[in-house]
DNA sequence: TCGCAATCGTTCGTCACACTAACGTTAGTC
DNA sequence: GACTAACGTTAGTGTGACGAACGATTGCGA
């Protein structure tokens, strides 16, 4: 009924990979995440640059970039997408005009407390089988690893 | 001397989001172990399928497929590339022509140990700011998530 | 004050990866 | 002996991370 495949299991050198286990994962919440996301015509970045409006002000294009780890490259087209649905607004900025501002709307900002109340709905599912212990446990220890690699964060 | 960059931190909502977190991690997780393989003239896939061959024989495509998660299409190449540097060996199987036998060959089994060790080191690394107690718990964490997600495993 | 280097936003292109579709070949089934 | 299903293979799609180059602008040092 739901699956036809035998559902053979992997190799024991394999499932004990960490370096393995954490690319699955992260590509199980991944897809989840982004169709999802993708249901209510959005995308991560969107969430990305929305929040960080939201708590650190109207920022430049390169200030964005820095916060959300999305290439400046990328990033044009993520604002595109922002201004096309009237969630931000991009105006040069007069005091380098070098640089544009970009503006969190109204709304942007209901349009966030939206993805906010979404994405926390998609952690609880992705975390499902793990008890609020051992979440915090989980989110720890990613914070952790993060901070040491990437010195950001 | 290393960074030029200002070091922006992220946004809060971003720093608590396990599913952003569980990313970032695992974007930066393959990026070492691709570069690392990637130095040695090998890919994941390559160790996948080695390590699946070495612990439960020769086997067919379609088995290989389910049992590392490469897609059959995708297959194809690994097991090229991995014939064309000797690891492995495609023949016909005689009692059933649809299917290609792929067995492991000395080098193969060779190379596995080397990759073993370079994945381990590997592991290390990664996982370096962590407790020993702290990575069992950690690989449990991605385990039961895979577990209950992905039928499999 | 002039020239050089750096920064910003933007466009274009690349590379790898997950994933689908279609197809010829071969095996079992009724 | 026709039908269906599995196998390996080819080709193609979509996306995401990432790099190169460029015009416009700014700041800095000679």
């Amino acid at each position: 009924m739901t699956e036809s495949t035998p559902e053979l299991v992997a190799a024991a050198r394999l499932r004990n990979l960490p370096t393995r286990l954490l690319s699955l994962a992260a590509m199980h919440s991944d897809r989840r995440v982004n169709e999802a996301l993708g249901r209510v015509d959005a995308r991560k970045w969107h969430y990305a640059v929305l929040a960080t409006l939201d708590e650190f002000g109207a920022a430049s294009q390169a200030e964005l970039s820095d916060r959300t780890r999305i290439y400046r490259s990328d990033l044009v087209a993520v604002i595109n997408e922002l201004t096309d649905r009237g969630f931000v607004e991009r105006a040069a900025d007069p005091s380098d005009r070098r640089r544009n501002v970009v503006t969190l709307t109204r709304q942007g900002r209901r349009q966030l407390l939206k993805l906010d109340k979404l994405l926390a709905e998609l952690g609880d599912e992705v975390l499902a089988p793990l008890t609020e212990a051992e979440r915090e446990q989980f989110t720890r220890l990613l914070t952790v690893l993060l901070r040491y690699h990437d010195q950001g964060m």
